[in-house]
DNA sequence: TCTCATGCGCTA
DNA sequence: AGCGCATGAGAG
């Protein structure tokens, strides 16, 4: 081997540690940092990305095979960030790449890029040449006429496909082109308030450089509107944006508004095929893509020349991966704007903890848009003491009056229950037994619908009913706590006028049928919605004047320290999503402790005062914001030795200068036949946390069937 | 992760 | 001895 060969340190998509020397031939051009290789592994060979170059190796070195990318795959910051999540998550350097790249990435498949295509209407023909049987090519037709020019890829979205495209271009009705990347920007049909504007001048003021923005700006003060005009100047350098959403089905109306505005864009989600995503990366990476939107993996999404991102609704905890590499795609936002220099916005109504004590130590600039444009007025809140109150479908008497007056007055009412199904528990009045899942430790949840059948929420698993009990044999089947099903059973009886509508996850299952729910709301008067939290998230009820909300103590009384902060984010997000018309709306709390302290603070002082309060608990158990948490957590079929290893570990975290508290099992003590165990790391500054995980970070269980993971800044303790 | 070497229990 | 399976280590 020459002294002077070249070295290149490979970062190989396997559950390595390191990343890996290999030498490059002679006759071969060095792979640029970023570019994807192909080395001889083991005894197979593996796509990895070159991170790196080095002078010397203590190792016997093997030659690359071949440079699949000769422009770099990844964009070097990409390649940065990568690092620095294996080091930061503690978690093995090829895994990180495993993360970020899509399968074809690590299958080798070459970046091709093919060049967009965008169709308009053909001057001459008119569309009587298009059958009355041929719906798809009417369609597509229109959507091309509608709008002037579309993407095909937009078009794809609709469920147009290649063919019949091709069917329209043959009756020469469509003519097709390569996408030229002018920008074009609809004008803003909006005058911008005065905070709006402040917050537009204080982000574009510091475009070119790395800064934080905090945009605290309750539901309906124009946030989007915000995020538009920043994101246009950056366009306008001919710079890229990235905005990232919670999830993009629940957020029609965030993409439409985009598409309105700009003309090429790509919506990228977790839930696109693989295909499409490793297409768009490929794009974004030449820059032939001027805007990405898309949920918690966008974040990976290489860019030739990235100006801005933006992470709206940055409180949700979609953003936060929960298994494998628990990363926070918020917070890798911060982190990939920091080292390329550009600025980080992140937008809520109901700002998390964190960023509200990051604004509040000046990292973050803090932009506040209180006022809604135009008239609409905010919703006041109030407590609903259910104490020796009567209840009926989980709804005290009172509420339910309250409830009667608003349909009553032509308002539309919201109840929100945070459980989906019938009842809660499903047990033997005789013997006390109680219906459980065969492989979790939880109670089995009644449905009514789809089938009457009883579920296990946490697994899936699903049972008959019976009607004899297992245990004792007697017929004394009852039933106990309330879920969506049941009170819509209730209020069904108690308003058989009213027109009621169920949303959770078993009566909506696509965004047509919440839309379609969405219209028939809007066009009538009277209605009662009863749903989830998946109410919180997209569309608005402009004609609800009350929101109810029945089950609001599981959450400020739960044991996860998140819970309260959990439970007022949904409650006042939900709230954002009435009343925005003329009517202003009430929000009522039934509760069984209206002493709380955090429901206290929400109902009298708002989110905000909500935040004071909860902060203070925070600092006094020294929980994040105000100290570094790390959950150890260990699950396996042998309960023992699960536990066991989670003890070893914690074990060797004690000697530093962490606070270690377990283990303790989870508190779903076994999923799907896992027993779990977990225990939690407390530590005074980051530098303390991490150097006491690097000591355990390489640990293995004796038997590979006991799993384990290192989750740094946990969303939750479950 | 994937692959291979090792070693143990079981059977004949 | 021979087979199947679990376990542990290494890959540059």
């Amino acid at each position: 081997m020459l002294d002077n060969q070249a070295i290149v340190k490979v970062a190989v998509p396997r559950r390595v540690w390191d990343s890996y020397d290999y030498s490059v031939p002679s006759d071969t051009t060095i792979p640029r940092i970023g570019a994807r290789v192909s080395v001889p592994l083991g005894r197979g060979r593996a796509v990895g990305i070159v991170i790196g170059y080095s002078e010397e190796s203590k190792y016997e070195l093997k030659d690359i095979l071949n440079v699949v990318d000769e422009s770099p795959f990844l964009s070097e910051d990409l390649v940065e960030l990568g690092s620095w999540m294996s080091e930061y998550y503690h978690h093995p350097l090829g895994s990180v790449f495993e993360t970020i790249l899509p399968r074809q990435a690590i299958n080798g498949m070459p970046a091709k890029a093919e060049p967009e295509q965008i169709w308009r209407l053909s001057s001459s023909k008119d569309s009587q040449e298009i059958k009355a049987n041929a719906t798809r090519q009417r369609q597509a037709y229109e959507a091309i006429r509608d709008r002037g020019e579309i993407l095909e890829s937009e078009l794809k979205q609709f469920g147009i496909t290649k063919s019949t495209l091709k069917a329209l271009e043959e009756k020469q009705l469509i003519v097709k082109s390569d996408v030229e990347l002018v920008l074009e920007v609809t004008p803003s049909p909006y005058t911008l308030t005065d905070e709006q504007e402040q917050a537009v001048g204080a982000i574009k003021s510091s475009l070119n450089r790395y800064e934080s923005f905090l945009v605290d700006g309750i539901t309906g003060s124009g946030k989007t509107e915000v995020y538009l005009q920043v994101i246009e100047q950056v366009l306008r350098q001919g710079r890229q944006a990235l905005l990232l959403v919670p999830e993009i089905a629940l957020t029609p109306q965030m993409t439409a508004r985009f598409q309105e505005r700009f003309s090429s864009m790509v919506i990228v989600h977790s839930m696109i095929s693989n295909a499409k995503r490793f297409e768009t990366w490929t794009k974004a990476a030449l820059g032939d893509i001027p805007i990405v939107v898309g949920t918690r993996s966008a974040i990976f999404t290489p860019f030739r020349d990235l100006g801005i991102i933006v992470v709206d609704e940055e409180h949700d905890h979609s953003y936060k991966q929960i298994e494998s590499l628990r990363y926070s795609a918020r917070d890798l936002a911060i982190m990939r704007a920091n080292k390329l220099d550009i600025p980080c916005v992140l937008g809520s109504a109901t700002p998390s903890l964190e960023s509200v004590v990051n604004a509040r130590r000046g990292r973050y600039r803090y932009l506040r848009l209180s006022r809604r444009p135009g008239a609409a007025k905010l919703p006041s809140f109030h407590i609903q003491d259910m104490r020796q109150r009567e209840i009926k479908g989980g709804i005290c008497l009172p509420l339910l009056q309250r409830i009667e007056h608003h349909l009553d007055q032509d308002g539309q009412v919201l109840v929100l229950i945070n459980r989906r199904g019938h009842s809660t528990k499903y047990f033997c009045q005789h013997c006390g037994w109680m219906a459980e899942c065969d492989d979790c430790d939880v109670a089995l949840t009644w449905h009514e619908a789809p089938a009457r059948s009883l579920q296990c929420h946490v697994c899936g698993r699903r049972y008959q009913p019976i009607s004899t009990c297992p245990a004792c044999g007697e017929k004394g089947i009852a039933m106990l706590g309330v879920g969506t099903q049941q009170v819509e059973e209730a209020l069904a009886e108690a308003f058989p006028n009213v027109p009621h509508y169920r949303i959770d996850r078993d009566s909506i299952r696509t965004n047509r049928q919440m839309t379609d729910m969405f219209r028939k709301l809007q066009d009538s008067h009277e209605g009662l919605l009863i749903g989830t939290q998946m109410l919180a998230k997209g569309h608005h009820f402009p004609n609800v004047t009350l929101v109810a909300v029945i089950a609001a103590d599981m959450g400020f009384l739960s044991t996860d320290f998140r819970g309260p902060e959990r439970t007022a984010q949904l409650i006042v997000q939900v709230a954002g999503r009435a009343g925005r018309a003329q009517k202003p709306g009430e929000v009522w709390i039934q509760t069984y402790d209206p002493d709380n302290v955090d429901l206290q603070s929400l109902v009298r002082d708002g989110y905000e005062g909500f935040t004071d309060t909860e902060l203070k608990i925070r600092a006094d158990s020294r929980f994040p914001p105000f100290g570094q948490i790390a959950v150890i957590r260990a699950e396996g079929t042998d309960e023992n030795a699960a536990e066991e290893f989670c003890t070893e570990v914690l074990d060797q975290l004690r000697p530093s200068d962490v606070s270690v508290l377990g283990p303790v099992s989870a508190p779903i003590r076994r999923v799907a036949k896992q027993y779990r165990f977990q225990g939690v790391v407390l530590a005074q500054s980051r530098k303390q946390l991490h150097s006491a995980l690097r000591l355990v970070e390489r640990m293995r269980p004796k038997s590979r069937k006991t799993r384990w993971s290192i989750d740094v800044d946990p969303s939750d303790l479950t």
